[in-house]
DNA sequence: AAGAAGCTTGCTACCGGTAGCAAGCGCTGC
DNA sequence: GCAGCGCTTGCTACCGGTAGCAAGCTTCTT
């Protein structure tokens, strides 16, 4: 397989010079129809397009959006996924996925983001300390970064978020209003959770009933499996007498692994024994199996917001968009 | 913010020429020790570090590797997409995350990727029909295809898959030893499915055994929703006495929108009623809510070898390597 | 008919690197 | 003292585009 072809050897065949050869690519530029006419009859022969790589070479834009992710186990992460691509590769966006973990942090991977001159860095949902950054970020030319579905503690970069405090309201006014009085709350890593501050509203709110949140349990990571280890523990150790009357999870995966050890491991009904929430509206959460209480993040506007952040077109600063409480049968 | 630091800059600050500040950013460039402490002393002081984009222009070579996906209701493909992104940075590449749709098709991302110079395509279990790449593929410079996790029946374009002969061999030899005689088979939408070879293999080991696949279900797509309404119907019209006794679903998620049918819809005991079984092992698969039998593809060995083909390191050939049959409580 | 204005085209310079040639320099050997 | 060698350094040319100036040609105005 030979090489592609370039302006330059379109040119030739078309008897011009190169330069017209790019203005009949160009949206606008000066040319006249008979000239485009040639370029394109000689262009669609020799299969040339336009190089990219060269263009955003000479424009400093190349069209790419880096979106880092650090945690897989989630499968909230892929609708989310698809929507992000999907939006912005209708701005003419393309999507750049990292895989930040121990071997590729946070530092190197905005180092390589840099060198490769994206556009603008989305860390979605990653748990980093926001020191990491704030040396960096001041480092000259930099791409500007946005963070997504979490909140962002540094002062200019704009977080796009599910509004926490609205969601845990609404949250504990029905909780309250259904008459529990005993909750407690299930947080996953540590660092992310604090950025995500449900735990901080949901005590917040039971504060305003006169209700503190004693029982806190945290599981190792966002998985079925760290949330039913937690749950495991804290049943094992607590007698039913004092347990908790219902328990609200981070998020949909840790209520999943919650209510599979509620049931299946200590053979308790829920949620008479203990009501479960979760949060993030999975699919399966739907199901006859779980049927999961939860609050659905607002997904397309969370994604539509920092897209249009990314794109310019909307002022980059944080912003809190209100999701909405699904009732099913857990709470 | 200014801009990033260039190596003329570099190079001034350390009186030195702009090559002599490329070389000792090049491992085995032959530099003296002190030339590179003091380029490296100058570029530490301005931030320099070697842009990538005009490296991938000089050397075509970008780092780059494009993976194509189209479906992201299956949340298999998270962890693929995990493994992936992780192996492919360790070899110092990174993914372009493409999401074919119908705005977006694999003609469009095609002709994207080859602009933008990727170093191979990645077509990750995306549903096309064949023809579509056959004119494409022989088209000058484009970059390397390799199809993951579904087969490729174009000449000269390598495949990475799921052994579907033993994987199909392995399930009927179980099903027909634990005294199943009536199967049938759920698939997802139509192109793929043909891709997968699961149906062909499931009807021809059946053969063997002299009983043949008389129920041919088909979902739409590969959803939880899918699944379920694609058994409802079977259900509703079929009496229970001519119903099958077992019902292999062409993934995990299919087969969950089935079991929650069959048990909460219809009240059917599983697997006495009928039994069901998946492919993929998903996570949620392994809960006591679904505990079902499925067959976990070998998904470390699949992203190595693929990888291996992108880096070179391994001929560029189709592969089809054995999974694990996982036997839960539903078959 | 001459000058002004407008459109089209080609040109130089540049984006920030890489490749490979050739000159400069120090060192060795005779 | 000089040829020969090897290492280091700077150079030209190039990757394939973009930006914007200036020349050439029409067309319009007076």
């Amino acid at each position: 397989m030979s090489k592609r072809a370039t302006a330059r050897e379109v040119a030739a065949a078309a008897g011009v010079s190169k330069w017209t050869v790019i203005r009949a690519f160009t949206p606008g530029a000066s040319i006249t129809e008979e000239s485009r006419r040639r370029v394109l009859a000689a262009a669609e022969a020799l299969n040339y397009t336009p190089n990219l790589l060269a263009r955003s070479l000479a424009t400093n834009f190349t069209h790419q959006v880096a979106v880092f992710v650090d945690d897989f186990a989630n499968p909230q992460k892929l609708p989310f996924l698809e929507a992000l691509t999907a939006r912005l590769q209708a701005e003419g966006r393309v999507v750049m996925l990292i895989n930040i973990n121990t071997q590729f942090d946070h530092v190197r991977a905005l180092l390589n983001a840099d060198q490769r001159q994206v556009d603008a860095v989305i860390l979605f949902g990653t748990a980093f300390r926001d020191e990491t950054l704030r040396d960096r970020k001041l480092s000259k030319g930099m791409p500007p970064l946005f963070v997504l579905a979490r909140d962002s503690q540094i002062e200019g970069i704009p977080a796009v978020v599910c509004d926490a405090e609205v969601a845990l309201r609404d949250i504990v006014s029905h909780l309250a209003g259904k008459g529990y009085r005993r909750p407690g709350f299930m947080a996953g890593a540590q660092v992310l959770s604090t950025a995500l501050q449900r735990k901080h509203y949901f005590a917040h709110f039971w504060g305003r009933h006169g209700i503190s949140v004693n029982t806190e349990l945290s599981a190792h990571d966002y998985s079925w499996k760290a949330g039913a280890r937690a749950l495991h523990s804290y049943l094992a150790t607590t007698p039913p007498a004092e347990r908790i009357d219902v328990l609200m999870c981070e998020n949909d995966i840790l209520a999943m692994g919650a209510l599979d050890v509620l049931r299946s491991d200590f053979g308790l009904r829920v949620p008479e024994d203990m009501a479960v929430l979760g949060f993030d509206n999975l699919e399966l959460s739907a199901t006859p199996a779980y049927s999961l209480t939860t609050y659905e993040q607002p997904l397309h506007s969370m994604v539509d917001a920092v897209v249009a952040m990314v794109t310019g077109e909307l002022e980059a600063k944080t912003v809190a968009i209100a999701g909405q409480l699904i009732l099913r049968a857990t709470a």
